[in-house]
DNA sequence: AAACAAAAATGAAATGATTACAACTTGAAA
DNA sequence: TTTCAAGTTGTAATCATTTCATTTTTGTTT
């Protein structure tokens, strides 16, 4: 680990509850884009009396404070990335699977004259087929 | 109206039933990103008999035979637009209004190679403020 | 035109993600 | 150590969406 969590997330303004760590220290370790479910159930395993209602409590501060993504990608559930770095997402419709995209200048597309709109966040979304999926 | 509506639907391979065309002409004259409800509250007025769950089959196949475009940008809402010409979109967080944003090249955002992965949608999502909402 | 079959529409009920809320716990400050 | 605000928990409510059985419509065949 980089940087211990907790620092991490006071860097950001966020006070390190023994569950904020152990959510932010998920996303920290697994760039799956999880859903809330996702989350939750893996680290039930290690903290049985975690509610999901903490990690949808934990997940909003961590997006309001901008130490996760929430990407809203896949129309089923919502999905979060502590990968903040600006950078795009793919989903396969075969297998529902999220992948980053590297390569695309969110800059450069942002950067674009938008008639005085103030834009605080850009999401780049593709959806096809992934290599394997493609076999199929 | 440039083109029947029914016409329109035919081209595309729906069955144009009455429903199917009211909701199409609703989305071919209301480009306001419509959500189901909007959609449904709206037609309701001159379609009494229409349930709500005929307009979710509809999108759903006007959506899958390309005659409307599916989005996510609302984390609340799915919404709806008749216009399928490739374009981004905006969402303002102060008011919740979904606009186009034009000058967005996403041919050159898409084009970029993406390791294989074969891209059948690209949408691109802006949120921030729009010039009303900065004002307060 | 009657009979039929397939497709579409309907409304009620079920599902499932998310939110609201009240009670309980924790941890830092006085 | 008492106090208080913030955080956590579990249950219940909410609300968008889907499922499903029934009814209606439509087009086709006799």
């Amino acid at each position: 680990m980089p940087v211990k969590v907790k620092t991490y997330l006071q860097e950001r303004g966020v006070k390190p509850s023994m569950q904020r760590v152990a959510v932010m220290h998920y996303l920290l370790n697994y760039f799956t884009h999880p859903t809330v479910d996702e989350i939750h159930s893996d680290l039930s395993k290690s903290m049985p009396t975690l509610s999901k209602t903490t990690v949808y409590n934990t997940l909003k501060v961590l997006v309001e404070n901008g130490a996760a993504l929430q990407l809203t990608i896949d129309e089923k559930n919502t999905r979060y990335d502590g990968n903040t770095h600006p950078h795009a997402h793919f989903i396969c419709l075969g297998c529902g699977k999220v992948h980053d995209v590297e390569g695309v200048d969110l800059e450069a597309v942002t950067k674009t004259n938008h008639n005085g709109l103030q834009i605080t966040e850009t999401q780049v979304y593709y959806k096809g087929y992934c290599q394997e999926c493609q076999k199929k």
